[in-house]
DNA sequence: ATAAACTTTCAATAATTATTGAAAGTTTAA
DNA sequence: TTAAACTTTCAATAATTATTGAAAGTTTAT
């Protein structure tokens, strides 16, 4: 496999994966497209190598950095603006966890605290929905303490203990 | 909050949390549904609190079925097929973790697998590919042992190690 | 102040994904 | 074996989501 067949390959399944996840197709192929290149690219850069449009790629560059993983480059003298992503996939981990727990987690956790509210008439069926509430209240705020330590933990600690753990 | 109000807040909210992950909000919300009911339901039970066609409501039973999360539930004497579903949500991660790892990473690790065929012509951008692929393989070997050996651990000791070591 | 170089916005359209409902299929009881 | 009770399938349609492209907006150089 040569270079070219290989870049596609890697930014097409990198695309397919990220819709699987809740992220569309065109924003992560840019951000793989940038993942793997060895200087900043333009948006003219971009569309052409995904045959995208204009617009498509400013709306999609905007929400990578939204997300924190793509960063504005200037360079001097340039008049067009370049644009680079993380590198590191452990700091990506990092963003990609915390901004997931943001947008997913905390809104559930802030539903099922809602419905902690339920009166409790003493049938079963009420008893059922709010055993059931706070189990999965417990189970989420857990996952989200997790996120969270690993997020706010840059030297990884945690990783390497977890393996070690589970090896 | 009464209990119908409470049904379905947590019926919808847990239908939507589910489309964010990859799970439609059909199938979701029946699963949500059978979660916090007391006895097992019948597909006209389902179609009638979920408003609901009979053909989505069969489709997205066979695939809660096909991910393990539901069970037919034969009940004497009557002749329509009853669903339930997992009730401990342990054993649901476990579960649901199991099947992402089958459907979302390992075909990643496919690919990157094959990836590892690029011929490194000694340039530097192949040598950027090579390097960030091999990251990205890293990073997605290790995650998914995390997921294995938590799945494969009934007692979920691993969980309590983690929540102690994070606390 | 003007114009060139560039980016953003957004209504229109295309592509994708979910849902319906009725016909076909299956199982059970008599 | 027949018919009633039930489930599945799938082509048609609806709903949602992504993409385009051109007009509007912004910045910079002169």
């Amino acid at each position: 496999m040569n270079y070219e067949e290989a870049k596609i390959k890697f930014v097409s399944t990198w695309g397919s994966l990220g819709s699987l996840w809740g992220i569309n197709k065109a924003m992560a192929q840019i951000q793989a497209l940038l993942f793997i290149s060895i200087k900043p690219l333009s948006m003219e850069d971009i569309m052409a190598e995904l045959q995208i449009s204009r617009g498509n790629t400013s709306m999609n560059l905007r929400q990578l950095m939204d997300w924190g993983i793509v960063t504005k480059e200037l360079i001097p003298g340039e008049r067009k603006e370049y644009f680079t992503t993380e590198k590191d996939v452990q700091e990506l981990t990092r963003i990609i966890a915390k901004e997931r727990s943001r947008r997913e987690i905390q809104p559930v956790i802030k539903v099922l605290n809602e419905l902690s509210s339920i009166k409790d008439d003493g049938t079963d069926k009420t008893k059922e929905l709010i055993k059931q509430t706070k189990a999965l209240h417990d189970l989420t705020l857990n996952a989200d303490t997790m996120i969270n330590k690993l997020v706010n933990q840059k030297q990884n600690w945690i990783t390497k203990s977890l393996i070690k753990l589970i090896k």
